[in-house]
Parts: structure tokens; sequence; C-alpha cells
DNA sequence: GCGTTTTGGATTTTT
DNA sequence: TCCAAAACGC
């Protein structure tokens, strides 16, 4: 956080004199090229024209993107400032430019290098106005997108117990990553929302924004593809400036960026992108595959270097991961291989719950950490969020250090708060951040006041706070509300005043101060009052590395991530989705059920394709691994308070049995019957109870070489085939006996002998005869 | 205007 | 089950 790497000079070339930072040209061999493998130095040399480099994971691509632009500068193809190099994620510039820096020098400053959003919002800043915008425009978050939506919806009189704002965010995301503008939106893409009223809407949010003098993420590439559509001097500048380009996790391009890219690189064609299709998981956020699939027809004369030799993982891990992603068919292909040893086999676990889940896979990490493993390099990877917290309880028993990778700094509310203040100085006119905090923490002024303000602004065309100036000197107001107001803005003034006359860490810890925003939390009781103190604190630090107010909020808006790594070990538990690009010595990926894994709602929405990347999902957790992976499933998971009986993930049964080891000491042994224990829920010692159809199901699943077909048994959770009806004696194997009051669908209400009444889903009972 | 209760809903989220 | 946002009552 303490480097602004998204501050790279202006895309003109360095006035005269700069000239001279150019070196001599290096000899052809530059220490970069030492010790590349033959296609890395084949993508490294191929400087003209366009370039597909096709990396898998742990192939070494990180180092092919910097020692290629090493080699651009050094045979004097290019100068630093003709090279544009685009990131996805402010980590890889920041790692890309500290890379960079060590090859060339100082003069790496002088690349056009950082992530999409970050390189449009400098361009746009510079053409603002060709959009109607100032070029102080204010990017704005999710929150407040929604919130300004919410207020859209509601003068649109619109439902908005029906039509969320939230979704209409993503329905405004979804065209602007198809680099839509609101005139461009077919009919037939207006979707249902709110009766097909999504692109008007879409109209009236942009409106909206650009009288806030403002704009959302999708706007900033948006924005630029309008630009260069409708002034080509523009388009024709950078193209000219910026001679070639080199692009990082292609396959996560949406279709905005692509022709963003496209027109960039129209002139010249010298585009090198470099990405791995296989690792293609954020197709649900815009990105298209197809981007990458399509590349060599896209780009004539396309040359495609595959990187196939992995650098990471033994050779076990390879197989079995190569093994799972080769189910998919919509993939370019690629054959990785591996000059390390086999290494140790996946191990693979099945457990009566997730209880039992997160019970041994805490005591495996914990009998590693006493043979002195660095628990820095053990991950848990899960599917989704909510399968941390079982194990994160875990942890926090067995006081197993662990941290949480992937809640984000920037959106919790106390940031969020303070960010608004800083916003609001900078930017009187920033309504969004006036909002925010003109209440907070509470001076009185409710809904009636803000109402009165609302009006006066719309009346009388100012921003909010100017409006809200002017109610305080008239006498519109109750006393009580007019004296808050005053002094709110009172208090505005004079920090505007002070703003660029203080270092913006000090002036930060003033304002928070005395807009009494630090005593609110002091004041708070609960217990994450002095947490939410400490990160106002990190907030206040983080700023020391900046000399203006603008630069840091410019910088936040765009890099807000805060990477805090502890000296000491720490188990990271994260999604697969966080994990990308990570690597780690062992893996643990627990969950893998059908439903939780691939998810259910994946398969629901986008049928085989939603498969597809649940798979490239699976392919990325293992192949984070260096040396060990453990992959698990529960026969039984609680899940939005219902129980539900689950059954091993078919990515499971895709993994090569040769790679694998069926590690059931610690869990239920797959066809070893049990005594089946009936309705003993609690207290239960030992090893519990478990039907033997599910470790039929189980060994089915390892064994099966192919991608199993389970239809029979009745243990598939597929909805509305059952034979239940009302009255019916039923077997439970968590509850036992029972009898069903209610038939709902698939779900169940049964009122079980011991447990009491419970709902549960129908695939999860059976009919007493059927137990052996 | 603010604290409390109720209700509904619940993947993944680089910027 | 558990969390956050809307609705409710003082």
């Amino acid at each position: 956080m303490s480097d602004p790497v998204d501050q790279y000079p202006n895309p003109s070339p360095p006035s005269e004199g700069q000239n001279n930072a150019v070196p001599t040209p290096q000899m052809p061999d530059g220490p970069w090229l030492q010790g590349l493998n033959v296609p890395q130095r084949e993508a490294v040399t191929s400087l003209d024209g366009p370039l597909l480099v096709l990396s898998g994971a742990g192939t070494g691509k990180t180092r092919v993107l910097t020692a290629r632009l090493a080699q651009l500068v050094a045979t004097r193809k290019a100068a630093p400032w003709n090279i544009l190099a685009v990131t996805f994620t402010n980590k890889a510039a920041r790692e890309m430019k500290a890379r960079i820096l060590q090859l060339v020098g100082p003069m790496a400053e002088q690349v056009m290098l950082g992530t999409f959003h970050s390189i449009a919002a400098r361009m746009l800043r510079r053409h603002a106005e060709l959009v109607g915008l100032k070029s102080d425009f204010t990017i704005l978050d999710t929150d407040d997108q929604i919130r300004l939506l919410k207020q859209l919806l509601e003068a649109e009189q619109i439902d908005p117990k029906r039509w969320p704002a939230r979704m209409l965010a993503g329905i405004i995301g979804g065209f602007k990553d198809r680099g839509l503008v609101p005139a461009k939106v077919s009919a037939t893409e207006a979707s249902d929302f709110a009766n097909g009223r999504a692109a008007e809407l879409y109209g009236m949010y942009q409106a909206r924004l650009k009288t806030l003098n403002a704009v959302d993420f999708g706007d900033l590439l948006l924005h630029m593809l309008t630009i260069f559509r409708e002034h080509e001097d523009v388009l024709r500048d950078y193209q000219s400036r910026l001679t070639y380009i080199m692009v990082d996790e292609y396959q996560d391009t949406n279709v905005a960026q692509y022709l963003w890219l496209r027109l960039l690189a129209a002139g010249h064609h010298n585009l090198c992108c470099v990405g791995d299709d296989d690792q293609s998981i954020y197709g649900w956020r815009g990105a298209e595959v197809g981007n990458i699939l399509r590349f060599e027809s896209d780009y004539q004369g396309a040359k495609t270097v595959r990187l196939e030799e992995n650098y990471r993982s033994t050779g076990h891990i390879l197989s079995a991961a190569s093994a799972v992603i080769a189910h998919n068919e919509q993939r370019l292909g690629k054959t990785l291989y591996t000059s390390d040893a086999e290494g140790d086999l996946i191990k693979v676990s099945g457990y009566w719950d997730g209880h039992e889940e997160a019970r041994t896979l805490s005591s495996i990490i914990e009998g590693m950490m006493g043979d002195g493993y660095d628990l820095n390099q053990i991950a848990v990877l899960v599917r989704a969020g909510f399968q941390t917290r079982e194990i994160e309880e875990r942890f926090v028993a067995i006081g197993l250090p662990y941290r949480v990778v992937g809640t984000r700094f920037y959106e919790r509310a106390e940031i969020r708060d303070a960010m608004a203040y800083l916003r609001l100085i900078n930017q009187p006119a920033d309504d969004l951040a006036f909002e925010r905090i003109i209440n907070t923490p509470k001076r009185g002024l409710g809904t009636a006041s803000l109402q009165q303000i609302y009006q006066l602004a719309r009346a009388s065309q100012t921003p909010l706070l100017a409006a809200a100036g002017t109610l305080a000197d008239s006498d519109e107001l109750r006393l009580q509300a007019r004296r808050a107001l005053a002094d709110f803005c009172q208090q505005m003034a004079s920090w505007y005043q002070k703003k660029d006359s203080m270092l913006p860490s000090e002036f930060a810890q003033m304002v928070l101060d005395e807009a009494g925003y630090t005593g609110m939390w002091q004041a708070d009781k609960s217990p994450d009052a002095p947490g939410r103190l400490e990160n106002l604190k990190e907030l206040v630090v983080a700023m020391e590395s900046f000399d203006t107010l603008g630069g840091f909020l410019e910088h936040i808006s765009l890099v807000m991530d805060n990477e805090t790594s502890s000296d000491e070990g720490e188990v990271s538990l994260m999604t697969l989705h966080a994990a990308k690009g990570l690597e780690f010595d062992s893996v643990f990926l627990p969950g893998w059920e059908e439903g939780v894994f691939p998810s259910q709602r994946s398969l629901d929405e986008n049928g085989g394709a939603g498969l597809e990347e649940e798979r490239r999902l699976a392919y990325v957790g293992i192949t984070r691994a260096r040396k060990n992976v453990y992959i698990s499933f529960t026969a039984n998971r609680r899940i939005h308070g219902l129980w539900q009986s689950s059954i091993p993930s078919r990515f499971i049964a895709e993994l090569p049995a040769q790679h694998i080891e069926e590690d059931m000491a610690q869990g239920l042994g797959l066809g070893r019957a049990e005594p089946v224990m009936l309705g003993d829920v609690s207290g239960r010692v030992g090893k519990p109870g478990y039907g033997p159809a599910w470790g039929r199901m189980a060994r089915n699943q390892l064994n099966s070489p192919s991608a199993p077909q389970r239809d029979r048994d009745g243990w598939l959770p597929d909805k509305g085939r059952h034979n239940f009806n009302k009255g019916m004696r039923v077997f439970h194997q968590k509850f036992g006996m029972g009898t069903i009051e209610l038939v709902d669908a698939d779900k169940l209400e049964i009122a079980f002998d011991k447990a009491g009444l419970k709902k549960v889903v129908a695939s999860f009972v059976t009919l007493p005869d059927e137990m052996e």
C-alpha cells in the first residue's frame, strides 16, 4: 500500500533531455534471458506482431512477461513509454513493476503499467470533457452505486422488493462489461427487469452520474471506448505512443476490455496476451473465455506459444489436475509436465459432516505444525465464503493461527465513512459522500431534514452540501437541526481551508477526531469497536506515503487492498477465487460435494458452461499446491440451517486412481459397514453412524473412471422425485425415525420421535425398510 | 429520529 | 442458521 504503482507518467513522451535516460542498447542476450526454457525464450524474443502466450499454472508467466518487457527496451524496439502493460489486479501490477525495476532499472518508471481500470482512469481524466465530465470526476464504489440506484428506483416508483437495486446494478454492470452504452442496449438484451425498463433505467443512471460528475468502475473502460470511437485523433495519439502492448491474465478480459485493447492495437498489432484458458473463473463477472479462444482468428498471423513446463507442483498433483481439466471441452489444450518428482499422492477423505471435516483437517495441520511446517505455506481453499465459518470455529477452538484472506479493508463501514469525509472535503459536490456521513456520527438530522436538503438542492441545482449551508442560514428547519447543520457546514469549510496545508495523514486524523467520528467508536461498547478503531488507525498510516489528499483518494478508489501479512505463521483461509495466482506447499480443499462444489447455482444458471467453469476452479485449486493436496467431502452438511445429505463431487471421480490415496482413516471408511446409531444425535462419541448406501455411493464415485451417473438408490437430491406423503413413517440418518407432517416439494417437515419437528430435504430420508 | 423487532435471503467479486 | 436490511413502535 505504500507504493502508488498507479502513478505512471502521462502518455506523452517525456520532454527532451529525458531522452538521455535511454541507455546504450544492451547486449542481445540480457540477463533476463538466462535460464529460460525454449518456449519461454521464444515468447520473450518474439517482439513484433500478435502473440498469444498460453501459460499453464506455474509455468513462469510473470517471468516471461517481465523478461519480454526488458527485451523490448534492450533491443530498442520501444522506449519504456511506448510500452503498455496491463494487469487485472494492483498486486500483479505491483509485482511486475518491482521485477521490471530490477531488470531495466529506473527506466521502468516510464512504462505505462497498471490495471485496466487505473490506466483507463488516467486516460479518462485527460479527456473527461469529451464525455461530459470534468477531469476531477469521482469514482464511485459499489455501495454508492447501489444507493444511487435505490434513489432512482424509488423515484420511478419501482417496487424495491421485486426489483432490487442490487440486481439492477448487476444488469447495468453486465451492459458495461459488454461495452454497451444505453443507446446500444437492444430490446432483447434489455432483460425483463421492471418489465423491460432496464435499458431506460440504465440511461437515467448514466445521466445521474454525469450530473454528479461521477463514474463507476465499468464507466472507466466504457467512456474510453466512447472517446476512442468518437474522437479518432485521441485514439491515433495513443496508438502512436503505445506501440507495444502486453496483457496479463487475458482469459479474464471482458468485452469492453477486449475492444479497448483491440482499438489500441489496431494500427501496429504488437499485442502480446498472456493467459490460461483453463484458469478462467470469472465468467460470471463478464470475463469472456472466448477472447482467448478466439485470439488466433482475431489477429491475423498471430503466433501462439505454449508454456507447459510446470515449475511448481510435484508429478501426482500436476497429473491429477490435468486429468480433471481434461474433462472440459471448451479449451485450447495444453499438456503440463514437470521434471520434479512424483511426490505424494493426493489425499482424498470422506467425513460424516462438516464438523468432523473441520476437526480432522485442523488436527492434520496441528500435526504438520508439530513437524515444523511453516503455517504460511498451508492454505484451506473453499468454494464459497460461508464455508470458512465452520473451519474458523475449529481453528479458534484449538488456537490455530489463521487468517481469512479476502475480507476487504475498504468494504468496512468505518473505512468507507472515513473516506466519505475526506471525499466530501476534497470534492464538496460529492453528494454520495455527503449522504453517507451527514448523520454519522448522529447529529440529529433525520429523514425530514434530509428531505428538505434534497428539495433545495434539486430546486437550486446545487450540491447537497451547498444546499445544506443555505438551509442552515434560513429558518426552514427546527432549531436543533439547523444548529447541527450549521456546525457541520462550518466544520467542512474549515477543513476545506486546511486540506492542502497539512500532511494527508495528519489531516485525516484531525478530521476524524473533530468530526466526532473517532469518539463515536470509542464510545461504542460493541465487541468489534476496538477493531474498527484499529482499522481507522491503519487507514491513517496508509496515508503517510501520500503528499496530497487528492493523490491519496485517487489511489484508494482504485487500489483498495491492504495486505497485512504477519511474520508469525498463519494458515490462509480463502475462497478458490481469491487463491488464483497464489501458491502454497500444502493445500486443503474441503467441501467437494455435489451442489457445493460444483455449485448447484452455477449448474442451474449456466448449465454445461457453468460446470466447466467450476471444473476450472477445481483445477485452479489443485494447482495452487506445490507438494500436498488434501481433498475432502462429507455425507451430511447443514446449509442455511437445513441438514442435507450430500454425495461426493463428480470432480473426485475425475481424479485418476493412480494419483490419489483414499485417506479414510480419520473419517468414514468407504464400504466399511458400521452400526447405525439411531437417533443418537448429540453427545456422540467416536465414529458416528452412517448408512451403507452412502459408503457404496462414495466408493462408486472414487473408483469410476468417468463421470459417474448416480441415479439409483433414491439418494440423489433431485427435486421432487420422491414418493413421500404425509403421515408416512420414515428414517433419517441423523434424527432417526419420524412421521411426515408436511410435504412441500422436496422439503419435508417431519416429527421425529427423538429429535422433534424438523424440516429436511426428501433425499435425506428413506423408508425404514430400505435400510439394510 | 432512533432503537428494536421482524423478515427474507443466502456463490464466486481482480477494479 | 445466521446476517443484514426493512418495518415498527416509542
